[in-house]
DNA sequence: TACTAATTAGTAGCATGCTACATTTTTGGA
DNA sequence: TCCAAAAATGTAGCATGCTACTAATTAGTA
């Protein structure tokens, strides 16, 4: 009987975390929060955690742990915006500012891992049967009327 | 830019998994207890929790908490094995056959509705995708040598 | 202006996943 | 037989994910 796809998508979705985890363990950071810091060192403007929200596809409860965690160890800082004291905006301190090309590598290597034995055309395909997967099952992001720009 | 396969596969492992709990939620299962459940309903022997270890790749404390909540909502039941007494063995009590069909056709139901609009051909590849790059990522369950089993 | 809406974030409480350590029982070798 | 190793499970403690509720601030309308 061959595995559902559910089941295939939660195994890979355990391997692919799994990787990401000890490739940073060294760093102190774990594989959320390591996603987390790639996306703030590719932003121009420092984002609030409303931000990660959207491209995370995250609740703000789970946004606002994996933040202050990150701010206990230094990677991050949160001030409060002058403008709009509602939010808060997310700013890089330079012991994040120097993890940023390991992560940016470990990211890299580990997509790489994932299909390195692909063609280029079972890239592209296995990219857009993902892509159709998702949509699909109606993926439902927590805030529909956000812009997307979803990094990993 | 196009989206990471690692973002990709939290967001498609997102969706299927809020599919399932919205499907499961008037049977008073969360979306981790079902699968467990449907594991469990496809077995001729009573398994231990060892066994829901391999087949699932989860860590035995995870396992020991699932099943102990399905203990106390009455869906199993828990009685040592008296040839080996390490071992439990998991029986499926009466409110659990009960939603036996339920929970089969629901499992179903999302199978179908994640590649709902794939060809045949697309079906083949997407689960054969799956299956290599689960492979690439050097999936390492936590018992190698047992035999795997899998069902979703 | 004043008041209601919407927006943003915080907190409580829970389920699920992990590692590390402890406990019990069985197995297997000296 | 006896003792050490292996196997199965339990417990503690933590990170990450959720929903539901709360609080503060802003925006928009009467």
């Amino acid at each position: 009987m061959r595995p559902h796809y559910g089941h295939l998508i939660r195994v890979l979705h355990w391997c692919t975390d799994q990787a990401m985890t000890s490739a940073l363990e060294n760093m102190n950071l774990t594989a959320a929060q390591g996603h987390i810091m790639g996306y703030l060192s590719h932003q121009k403007e420092p984002p609030c955690p409303r931000d990660l929200e959207t491209a995370f596809h995250m609740s703000h409860p789970t946004v606002s742990g994996l933040l202050s965690r990150l701010e206990q160890k230094g990677f991050i800082q949160l001030r409060a915006d002058p403008h709009d004291r509602r939010c808060k905006r997310i700013y890089i301190q330079p012991k994040g500012l120097e993890c940023h090309q390991t992560m940016y590598q470990t990211i890299l290597q580990n997509e790489e891992r994932l299909v390195q034995n692909f063609t280029p055309e079972e890239k592209e395909q296995f990219a857009s049967l993902l892509q159709k997967a998702i949509t699909n099952m109606g993926a439902t992001p927590y805030h529909p009327n956000s812009k997307e720009e979803s990094q990993t």
